[in-house]
DNA sequence: TTGTAGGCGTTATCAA
DNA sequence: TTGATAACGCCTACAA
């Protein structure tokens, strides 16, 4: 049985395929008893209208494509599940660009904008992937799209984000309150923007503190498991030990803390721990760790939410949304050591 | 500016809209001189070919449906990152069909083949999400699909795990050789085909070694983490304590350690822990967790190639591929106490 | 309320 | 090696 198309319905039914095309777009334009006719024949030959051939008459492929670094990484699993929720529940269907980073993935993906195979773009990311004319605005170049998590130096890109200025300051600010005055951080890779925003925060803190800094308190991680504890090795070999490090990531906080326990120290009696992003494990590791909280959900939830209104033709207005975070306070962190 | 299409580049190149298709799809057919004219008008221009006029013609879409239950749970986030690139590198994007468990979700998403917006299906549940005539042959029902980690009663589908009853027996078999005689099962929600099957190997293990079933050592969790706070306060109410616990997921291990070490106990000197999975996580909580390696990465790339075969026309055998798990002894694993 | 007709952008077929 | 022509399946003025 060869797959049939609408004008074969439409013969079946004896009516025009303008008539079926309707039944499906704007039923309340046909007549009740033609409705009916039309689909039941639609239901006993199961046709189901291609997208294809829509898209192209159409010129929207009903696509929005989410570039993000990493897809394991339970912050951005987390915002994505989000997406989908709100993009499926608007018609859309969700392209998964996981690009490990690469600048070549994240253009490989844009591309698909301009062929034509998604309709816009969620970008986790701080590179914009377009080639952009600087004499033009930005605006009016790019698709409909929208930036999550990783600031893009520019106020005409509409951007979605946990103040990670403040979010990081607050999380010092506690620290210090506990008497900490020797306090490491462990930031992400030095070209990601978002943790190039915490280590901003971190030092502001210890400034208005009146704290100074010690560049051999920062350490430069990958936001690993692993890079936490060989960056903890590092901090426990210097002379002056910090009483207190906070990990831009929850994934190096417990790789800081398994091997703060594995040398005998206690978390948080000699060094307390915070993390940030506070994902599903950080409150059942041991001890249960101090972080701050990310409402993934809600940057997602919002992304697709402003992407969506571009789609339906609504005007956004760029620049930054701040996102609430949180501070969990829970037991890797305590009073400093005398 | 208008967006330029296939006429537009032949007539600004003086050859047919014919020849500009072909430099995309088969340079080799066209001659140097032409292909060089052709490309330079294209870079010039930026004319990239629209995807849904080429998908109408060709009946291709250039996209797979991953049908999966939660990308935020970490066993399938590893499993579809491996899948993307697996796409990627063929060509394909990935549409990504976050089901929540929803039997209307999947139908949802495996629509989208009968829509012509996929070529094919990967499937992570085990409903067959089409409407199938019994008597037809099932394969010829069904569009390029391959069914990934949850078991499907069919012979015709293809299907790709890790043997979960011998996986769930090598676990047992471990703690019996520990000298463990009383060890519970917290298992997945019943209706899940994986979690019935670690069942069967964790009774088959216990005849064999002779051990009766105790079915109030046999507690039904929901793969979280807070499920296996729940069964182990459950366990440990009863009058004859288990010496072993075997959770069907790290996540539900991860819990039950944590409610074990808040009430006072010491994993594993009272009781052994053993999870299944072998999420990231497993080799850092404390103690580190014995559980069964699950290769996520080939598990995805196994699927995504075994479907990539199907859509290039080639037959693949349907059964079930098996791929090696793995033990992972570790710390919360130890001799049963006296 | 329904039908007619043309075209969305590409590729496949066939002929040159 | 290249070109002319006809679909692919659908939607949407416009006309009836």
């Amino acid at each position: 049985m060869a797959i049939l198309g609408i004008r074969d319905i439409a013969a079946l039914a004896n009516v025009s395929p303008a008539t079926v095309s309707r039944v499906f777009s704007t039923p309340e334009m046909v007549s009740k008893k033609t409705l009916n006719k039309v689909q039941k024949i639609i239901d006993e030959v199961g046709y189901r209208p291609n997208r294809m051939g829509a898209s192209l008459r159409t010129r929207k492929s009903g696509n929005i494509v989410a570039i993000i670094p990493d897809i394991t990484n339970p912050v951005n699993a987390g915002i994505i599940r989000a997406i989908e929720q709100g993009a499926q529940s608007a018609g859309y269907s969700v392209l998964l660009g996981d690009t490990q980073g690469l600048e070549e993935r994240e253009q490989h993906y844009a591309g698909l904008v301009s062929h034509g195979q998604a309709d816009g773009l969620l970008l986790f990311c701080s590179r914009i992937p377009f080639k952009t004319d600087p004499n033009l605005p930005l605006m009016e170049q790019l698709p409909p799209m929208v930036n999550g998590n990783e600031r893009i130096d520019s106020d005409e890109v509409i951007q979605v984000a946990v103040d990670n200025v403040a979010a990081a300051k607050a999380a010092i600010n506690y620290l210090i309150s506990l008497g900490h005055k020797r306090i490491a951080a462990i930031t992400g890779p030095g070209n990601i923007a978002s943790s190039n925003e915490r280590l901003e925060g971190y030092q502001l803190a210890l400034n208005e503190a009146g704290i100074e800094l010690d560049s051999a308190l920062q350490l430069e991680g990958e936001y690993l498991v692993q890079s936490g504890m060989d960056c903890a090795r590092q901090l426990l070999l210097l002379p002056q030990r910090p009483t207190a490090i906070f990990c831009f990531s929850d994934d190096m906080a417990i790789g800081v803390m398994k091997f703060l326990q594995k040398q005998g120290f206690v978390v948080p009696d000699d060094i307390s721990v915070m993390g940030f992003d506070d994902i599903n494990y950080a409150k059942f590791v041991t001890p249960s760790l101090t972080t701050v909280h990310q409402p993934l959900h809600e940057i997602g939830s919002t992304c697709i939410e402003l992407l969506l209104k571009q789609l339906q033709g609504q005007k956004v207005e760029p620049g930054r949304r701040y996102l609430p975070f949180e501070l969990k306070v829970r037991d890797s962190t305590g009073k400093a050591p005398e």
